[in-house]
DNA sequence: GCCAACGTTGGC
DNA sequence: GCCAACGTTGGC
């Protein structure tokens, strides 16, 4: 039996791979998470939970769009990759240290949700939201279905 | 480009 | 186990 679908928010830098780019490879597998509380999020995930897609380090910061969880979590391949920026050299294949999950696009938003507008629900949305928690840098972090309601209200 | 906040590393 | 130094994140 599995627990009901859940939601994530999962930040990265258009520059690097942006909504855009989701929607032309469809799906991709979740590379280069190096922090463990958002490691261990992804350990969480189960196929079909839902992705906030969040634009992080541009010009306005916010969501995006949508996607889903395509793939139960597995150890990040980049870990393994010598020359890699992604490379662990204490990750062994015996024993990773790092794990993703395949991201699959949905939709983009009819209209971004700037970081900036979410701030200003912060009451609604509670305090203890880690996107708008002072001081969190966060890449992967947990949504509750009444957030994921509200934040998609704002569409 | 700046820098505050935070996480990690490594000397002791 | 402490903590200074360093690296990274990400808003502005």
């Amino acid at each position: 039996m599995s627990p009901r679908k859940r939601y994530w928010l999962m930040k990265s830098e258009p520059g690097d791979f942006s909504i855009d780019d989701l929607q032309r490879v469809v799906t991709e597998p979740w590379t280069g998470v190096r922090n463990y509380q958002a490691r261990n999020f992804m350990r969480q995930m189960q196929v079909g939970d839902g992705v906030l897609f969040y634009h992080s380090n541009t010009e306005v910061p916010g969501i995006y769009g949508i996607a889903e969880v395509a793939s139960p979590p597995y150890p990040d391949p980049t870990q393994f990759k010598k020359g890699s920026k992604y490379h662990d050299p204490k990750a062994t294949q015996d024993q990773p240290r790092w794990d993703l999950v395949d991201v699959r696009f949905v939709r983009k938003l009819a209209r971004a949700i700037p970081l900036e507008e979410i701030r200003t629900h912060a009451e609604a949305l509670g305090e203890e939201f880690a996107l708008i928690r002072k001081g969190s840098r966060l890449s992967v972090l947990p949504v509750t279905a009444a957030q994921w309601k509200r934040l998609l209200a704002l569409e």
